[in-house]
DNA sequence: ATCTTGATTGAATGCTCATTCAGTGGATGA
DNA sequence: TCATCCACTGAATGAGCATTCAATCAAGAT
């Protein structure tokens, strides 16, 4: 677990040396700071491994987002990073493992923020559902590369089980922590209405997930908040209150 | 619009001729009939150019929801309709056009589906609301095989404006006439209620969608269906009933 | 200054696949 | 029966791509 955030130096080098692809969306433009400021890294021949994994990977995503999975070449992922077409091998044995380990970055991800998002509110089941979903539509997060990405990867889950196993474990997880908040919620210790509302409420980010992706015009972070808010106090008017109309 | 419903003769010839790509889940073995059922077609060499295109795209569906878009190639598209690889090529332009028919012809089908739930229930807002629910949820439209389909395509729409084009407009349409339903629903006329209703609602069905794709154990479409009448009747208790909770 | 270790390069290799097209064959009409 | 018209076949072609690896280079250790 958590194999790219344990503790690796992640110093303020700048992983993207080919400005190139960088060019998403203005709103974007910030996440994953640790990786751009400016640093005389910039023209460093050689990095560390895991540093060089990292920014192969995020070159990964970066690509996919862009050019789609099925448009995705190795000698894309080491131009993204400003390197060269072996380096890709180099560090991942090949293309079914780079990917592999991409998905895995961004379960990880989640799962961190997953486990920010509960300890950050204590003990309180309601924050905690707040907190969570917020945690849902958090730039870092949720945003059109790192949706695109995630739905390329749902394509193909079905075709391949290392991608879904991956999640398998997690999604099941993430389904029992969230029943066992809805049940403490509900009165009348009604299992299958808190495991309905589980269900309920994680369709919900899902299908407004995809909503950002397919449809930004219409859609936002702020508007998905509220979305699942107003959603909250509807099934549960004794603990959370109908957000902010006034937007 | 409508290119693949326009009157052409479905007749019950078996388009399937080669039933190693038909080992689709057992529950799913019941969708697209017409082009199934016994007949002499079977070891018929020629077919009129409309049915046989038709049956590749059904191939195609076949390819994507069982190896993804990644894996899917144009002899396996083919051997899939029992047919050489020169075939594919002899009634498509390029692969391109074939995935773009493709998806053109889900998203055909998909309106057809929405139009004929809107005509079935006369007039009444709440009662197509519930029947727009429903048809979602059919098993003609809503199976493995054609989610894994859609959710290969939302992976590359970002890249492909084609693939995003095509649905786009649909999409505003199908969002526009939810305001409406809503709108009328709502008595205080609140339009930013309507819009919001008809975002979540609509993002709960896609939510529910991918649910059905990724975790088929804890899902299934008669939840699905349930969980919608138990949002409605949340949003509009005057209007809508819960849902049974006995099962 | 030299050695050692490991990262990086990029030309070369060989495989996979979309596409082509000359040839085959079945159906329809004369 | 023959001719015409298409649907269809599948070997051949060549472009595109992942992967390999010998050579190069950088940085730290001695």
């Amino acid at each position: 677990m958590g194999i790219f955030h344990c503790g690796m130096p992640q110093s303020d080098l700048n992983l993207h040396q080919n400005s190139v692809n960088r060019d998403t969306t203005a709103k974007e433009s910030s996440e994953k700071d640790l990786v751009r400021t400016q640093s005389p890294a910039n023209s460093q021949r050689t990095l560390p491994r895991e540093l060089r994994r990292l920014q192969l990977i995020e070159s990964t995503i970066d690509c996919i987002a862009k050019r789609g999975l099925t448009d995705t070449r190795m000698a894309d992922v080491a131009a993204g990073a400003g390197l060269s077409v072996g380096i890709v091998n180099f560090h991942f044995d090949s293309k079914t493992t780079l990917l592999a380990e991409t998905l895995r970055y961004l379960a990880d991800e989640y799962h961190q923020a997953w486990i920010e998002a509960r300890n950050e509110s204590d003990e309180d089941p309601a924050k905690q559902l707040l907190s969570l979903t917020r945690m849902n539509f958090e730039p870092r997060i949720c945003n059109q590369r790192r949706i695109a990405v995630w739905y390329a990867f749902f394509g193909e889950a079905r075709s391949r089980p290392t991608y879904s196993n991956l999640c398998q474990q997690l999604d099941d997880d993430y389904l029992d922590q969230m029943r066992t908040l809805f049940g403490s919620l509900f009165d009348d210790g009604n299992e299958r209405r808190a495991h309905r509302a589980s269900l309920m409420l994680m369709a919900l980010w899902d299908g407004l997930w995809q909503n950002i992706l397919l449809n930004p015009d219409v859609f936002n972070t702020d508007e998905a908040v509220r979305a699942c808010e107003h959603w909250l106090a509807c099934m549960l008017p004794e603990h959370f209150k109908q957000p902010d109309n006034s937007a």
